[in-house]
RNA sequence: GGAGGGUUGGCAGAACGGCUAAUGCACCGGUCUUGAAAACCGGCGGGCGCAAGCCCAUCAGGGUUCGAAUCCCUGGCCCUCCGCCA
């Protein structure tokens, strides 16, 4: 959620930043509703309270009357209406801060200045890591030798769920669980995250913290427990930070710093018709999340570090990736800054995205109002948050499985996976 | 699913429906001190305001009342017990 204060204060810095995303004309309408609603706001807050200051005077006043035995039914009388007045006035002004959180809660927040302008194609790429391997053959889709190698099922996910909803099989699913917690150990061993294991359905209040809440459950995105009112994580990025919401947290504590493994559930409601074979989209799907929370000052740094952390992962595996500083037509709603980090997957022939890592400044933590000290004696302050994935799997799956592939259809597991895997080679 | 108890500041913990949330701890500033501790003085939820000051704030939302932390209703969460269950 933007600063109402800041809005108000330099309401064209405002927009300027919003437009970096596009779509100026209806973020320039949010700001103007903002502003007319909050010069509103002020104007009954003003007519209000000298009627409450009056009826507090006129109450204590009441008070030591009666106790001095003497008739005050003239006061009361005229409070009776006074009250009413209150009440009507206190309808309309809450009425107004509702309109304004209305419009706040579905503005998204304001792109650093370094983000390109522009949609995906004005998305920078910031470095690669790695080089394409070379096959003296044509490489093949993961879909093919996912099945061909017995790692994948996808019928059998489609018959129980749907399609989407892949089943791993034998060392597929062995696999699967070997990247989760190499990927845990690496990040709690070398970057010294915090594990945590958080639920995976979570209350409208915290999906409002994260900011998926309105929008991405009104765009049917989240699956819903209607009955709970709880949704299903569509990352563990929205149980994590809502950890610490309505918390005051000691300066010293920071920063804060935890990795969590979660299955993601997402409907890809606006995505129909969009990579549908294998497993380059789909409906749930596994994640190590780390997720950050930062004093102001160290924000930007601590930004180029997760990245860092997240990047670490690849190359350990050894997959050829690329970092992508995303424009702001392609920033997700909360994000202030973000680098996508995609892998290079031969056999589809494409880049995946494999890892988004935001920082989300204050814009989190003022919905889900989380603060800190700076220090002993000083006002509360909005800490920062950010979080990267560290690694979402299936789209690691398909690269480790299309780099990995041989001239007989085998695929070779990374180094740094055996131990876990219990194999060095998949094959028929 | 049933019954009961609880929910007050960073923490602990008071408050016959009225005098507008006591007190302690922690923390901040000051006095004192070579320095510190102790002691003492002041501050220590949020908003608006240059200021005086005003308003709001006792889990959330309604209601009763001239006036609600306090009474009533609905809901959340925590704890205890019973039932069911992995």
């Amino acid at each position: 959620m933007l600063d109402l204060r800041s809005i108000r204060q330099d309401p064209e810095e405002v927009r300027e930043r919003l437009r970096v995303r596009g779509d100026p004309a209806e973020t320039d309408a949010a700001i103007d509703r903002v502003l007319e609603l909050n010069a509103e706001r002020r104007r009954l807050i003003a007519e209000v309270d000298v009627l409450k200051a009056r009826r507090n005077s006129v109450s204590e006043e009441v008070g030591d009357r009666k106790r001095h035995g003497e008739v005050v039914d003239d006061l009361i009388l005229e409070m009776r209406e006074v009250a009413e007045r209150i009440k009507g006035l206190d309808a309309d002004l809450r009425a107004s801060e509702a309109g304004i959180e209305d419009v706040l809660l579905r503005t998204p927040n304001t792109p650093d200045p370094g983000v390109p302008t522009g949609g995906e194609a004005d998305n920078v790429v910031v470095r690669e890591w790695g080089s394409p391997p070379v096959f003296d053959f044509q490489p093949r889709p993961h879909w093919e030798l996912g099945e061909e190698l017995g790692l994948v099922d996808l019928e059998v996910g489609a018959k129980v769920a749907g399609s989407g909803f892949p089943a791993f099989i034998g060392p597929g699913a062995r696999l699967r669980r070997a990247l989760i917690d190499w990927m845990l150990d690496l990040h709690v061993r070398e970057h010294g995250y915090t594990e945590v294991s958080p639920p995976f359905l979570v209350t409208q209040a915290a999906m409002k913290g994260t900011g998926q809440y309105p929008k991405f459950v009104q765009e049917g995105d989240a699956y819903e427990v209607k009955e709970d009112g709880l949704y299903l994580v569509p990352t563990a990025e929205v149980p994590v930070t809502n950890f610490h919401r309505e918390e005051l947290l000691d300066g010293h504590r920071l920063p804060i710093s935890y990795v969590a493994y979660s299955p993601c559930f997402r409907r890809e409601a606006g995505a129909a018709g969009k990579d549908t074979r294998g497993l380059l989209r789909v409906h749930q799907f596994d994640k190590v999340e780390l997720v950050r929370f930062e004093r102001p000052e160290e924000s930007d740094a601590a930004l180029e570090r997760l990245t860092g952390h997240a990047e670490r992962v690849l190359q350990a595996l050894g997959l050829p990736y690329r970092v992508v500083l995303l424009a702001g037509g392609d920033l997700g709603f909360a994000s202030r800054k973000t680098y996508d980090l995609e892998v290079w997957a031969p056999g589809v022939g494409r880049w995946l995205e494999v890892s988004s890592s935001s920082n989300y400044w204050d814009f989190q933590a003022r919905r889900a109002d989380i603060r800190f000290r700076p220090a002993p004696g000083a006002k509360p302050e909005f800490v920062h948050t950010l979080n990267a994935s560290g690694v979402a799997l299936p789209r690691t799956l398909v690269a480790l499985i299309e780099n990995g592939q041989q001239a007989d259809g085998s695929v070779v597991v990374p180094e740094v996976l055996r131990q876990y895997v219990g194999t060095e080679r998949f094959k028929r």
